[in-house]
DNA sequence: GGTTTAATGTTATAATATTGCATTAACCGA
DNA sequence: TCGGTTAATGCAATATTATAACATTAAACC
């Protein structure tokens, strides 16, 4: 995404899709895992769990354990708003929860952001592949690391 | 690939194969890479650098460390020859090392295969996406868990 | 042979993730 | 509203995966 976006409204449009999606689940998003959640969504670079965890415990006067963090992070998985981004250990936030929620990801080695892609041919691709093999589909994920058009610019 | 197939040829063209690229660029496949590569060869299924470990340690009188399997590793994956599967952190060989060395890979959640998919169209698909971004692609993993062929049959 | 570089040994520790059980909060039917 | 049930969180310990730092040995090279 471009460097200057307004950020606030990728935030603001995840927690309403989130709290919408949930209502709707009959999932609940409690306290805690709309924390997670907004903490994630901080930037669109995938954070680890461990960060969470320091920024969580920051924001309160309790300190937090992991158990919390990755109960969150699990039930933000299962309601398909988050995505692991399992080459780098870290967590990111579904643009787009509910449609195919591809789970394929432009990962820039500079700025370190995670592009989701929606609506490509990967999916596709990928489907024919496994309709060859007789293979059937549980969960693809697609990591692909590289650099951005923004950072192809910049002197290193 | 099928249950039954031989083999012990996997095997014999996997490590004919290693010799052959590592005198080919001036590369060392020492005994402690060889004996990793073999056991990574044992199966089709991913194994786990731990699992290694215990392998390795028991195919000697020295007990060996962390570092000797992680290092060996890394030289492996440096050869192309071996991939690694981020979501199950863990490590298979590589079956065409040299051509495309894809990484794209069908794993199967009973029988625990991963089967590199070769000459596919997915690679087309990825670069196609990258390029509509101005993405330049340094290197992509592909994990599609699901259920294989003989798998699909049996009762669970 | 002596020098340089690569590989391995060894110890310790970092980083990521889970288990098990106690406690609290929410929900739900009487 | 009460009491019972389930879901969520707190908490301590530990499991799993991976790396850092430095010493030692082996190989390569002239
Ligand atoms: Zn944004
Ligand atoms: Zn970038
Ligand atoms: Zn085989
Ligand atoms: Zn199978």
């Amino acid at each position: 995404m471009s460097l200057n976006h307004n950020h606030q409204r990728c935030i603001d449009d995840a927690m309403a899709m989130a709290r919408h999606r949930c209502s709707e689940r009959g999932a609940r998003l409690t306290p805690i895992r709309a924390d997670i959640l907004k903490l994630i969504w901080a930037s669109h670079q995938p954070v680890g769990a461990y960060d969470l965890l320091e920024s969580l415990s920051a924001r309160s006067e309790r300190r937090s354990t992991p158990p919390t963090v990755y109960r969150a992070l699990d039930f933000l998985l299962e309601q398909g708003l988050i995505h692991r981004i399992a080459s780098l250990n870290a967590f990111v936030g579904c643009n787009d929860p509910g449609h195919g929620h591809s789970g394929h990801f432009l990962i820039c080695k500079d700025c370190n952001n995670a592009t989701e892609l929606l609506a490509d041919g990967i999916g596709t691709a990928i489907q024919s592949a496994a309709r060859q093999q007789d293979f059937t589909i549980d969960s693809q994920s697609v990591e692909i690391v590289g650099r951005c058009k923004h950072c192809a610019g910049q002197n290193d």
